[in-house]
DNA sequence: AGACAGTTTATTGTATACAAATACCAATAG
DNA sequence: CTATTGGTATTTGTATACAATAAACTGTCT
């Protein structure tokens, strides 16, 4: 991450991210510029890219604003993601090789071991987590879907909700991957594809409670 | 198109998709930057666009290349574009409303005035294709969907492909617009998708008869 | 001749100044 | 009091100069 727009993306990200830029607030381009060190012209570059990405809005009049989902658009979002990871898990149930499922089964057991501590390391739960399904992405072997992916909202709410899992949930995840590996093992890509699509609809509601138990919360203090 | 960096996004484009920038080949940006009459800041713009729908490719060096399309990524992207366009008329099966209806048919009625003639006048009947399916776009109501679709090469292979489309291919995609209209009017969206995958499906089928008929010329050639 | 180091050249990345467009505000007419 | 118009301030778009980086070359040493 030498490059100043790299930087300037991955900051501005984790701005909106932590809440450090709040949902519809305009975001200007020389403010940005200076509170990440760099000029307009990387901002420029990180701002279309987060724009691509439905993080930020632009107006009429090419303004920037922080996006505000609604569930409803979240809701859209988990349903592409579902299609697309299913198409995924289904083109790479033909094509994935031993040296790809050794990978998988590696970090599904480092997973198992972020959640088994006391405390559940959420953290490492999630790096896994990632890996996890990058390598079934890998193994799909479609630059383009690769691409639509990883413009698809994916780690900022895979990362807002495992903050809500709890262990119960974890370990379903896991459980679900295990799965998913016996069915590449057996070359079933329509189990594959059902396991997949359970997976992240469980991880959708998991996210729409929290989303509604948020909003209780924040009604009640007004 | 007042915009210098959309002028310079079209003008790269069609210098693409016309030929004159052979598939493969570096392209500079201050070589591009003078020929679109720009300076190389839009140009820079137009580019990282054209990466993101992959007509343009960047090495390790960060250097830009016209993309070179195999037939299996061009498969690709139509199983990727059959997807996400039978999610969207799912979608609108429910949500389109009456005055979206009569603009579909309407539509249809012009592209079919299109084919009638003694030549077929092909333009008006992509344009008119295109306004069709940019109407169920519109009607699935998902500002996501929408964006990841405009991404897909849907234009460049469309276009490419209706050049070689015989009447009765042309008369095909507006019986099959027709019976979509009539699922739309039943709300069945099951019918709807099946149609529309149908409908794409043979439009890939059209691609690659003629990419490998071209590629059988010019292999004669060398 | 072949390989390597240092230098030159080509190309992209960044900063910055300026131009264009838009929003904001105040003054004035109705 | 509202609407409209004109001007000013704010913000984004573009051009351009310069910096950084990677490729190509050249000369030397083995």
């Amino acid at each position: 991450m030498s490059r100043a727009s790299d930087k300037a993306y991955d900051l501005i990200r984790n701005m909106i991210l932590s809440g450090e830029l709040a949902s519809g607030v305009q975001v200007r381009e020389e403010q940005l510029a200076e509170s990440c060190g760099v000029s307009r012209t990387p901002i420029r570059d990180a701002l279309k890219r987060l724009e691509a990405e439905l993080f930020i809005r632009r107006n009429s009049a090419q303004r920037s604003f922080v996006a505000d989902w609604s569930l409803d658009e979240v809701e859209e979002a988990f349903d592409l993601r579902i299609m697309l990871e299913c198409h995924a898990v289904r083109r790479a149930s033909t094509r994935i090789v031993v040296a790809q499922l050794d990978r998988l089964r590696a970090l599904n057991f480092g997973l198992l071991g972020a959640i088994e501590g006391i405390a559940p390391d959420v953290n490492t739960f999630l790096e896994c987590n990632r890996q996890f399904h990058a390598i079934i992405l890998e193994a799909a072997g479609s630059e383009r879907l690769t691409n639509m992916l990883s413009r698809i909202i994916e780690q900022p709410v895979v990362w807002r909700t495992a903050h809500n899992y709890d262990r119960d949930n974890l370990m379903m995840s896991y459980r679900e991957h295990e799965e998913l590996l016996k069915a590449f093992d057996l070359k079933d890509g329509g189990w594959a594809e059902a396991v997949m699509s359970a997976h992240i609809r469980r991880a959708f509601h998991t996210y729409a409670d929290a989303h509604r138990h948020h909003n209780a919360m924040a009604s009640k203090t007004k």
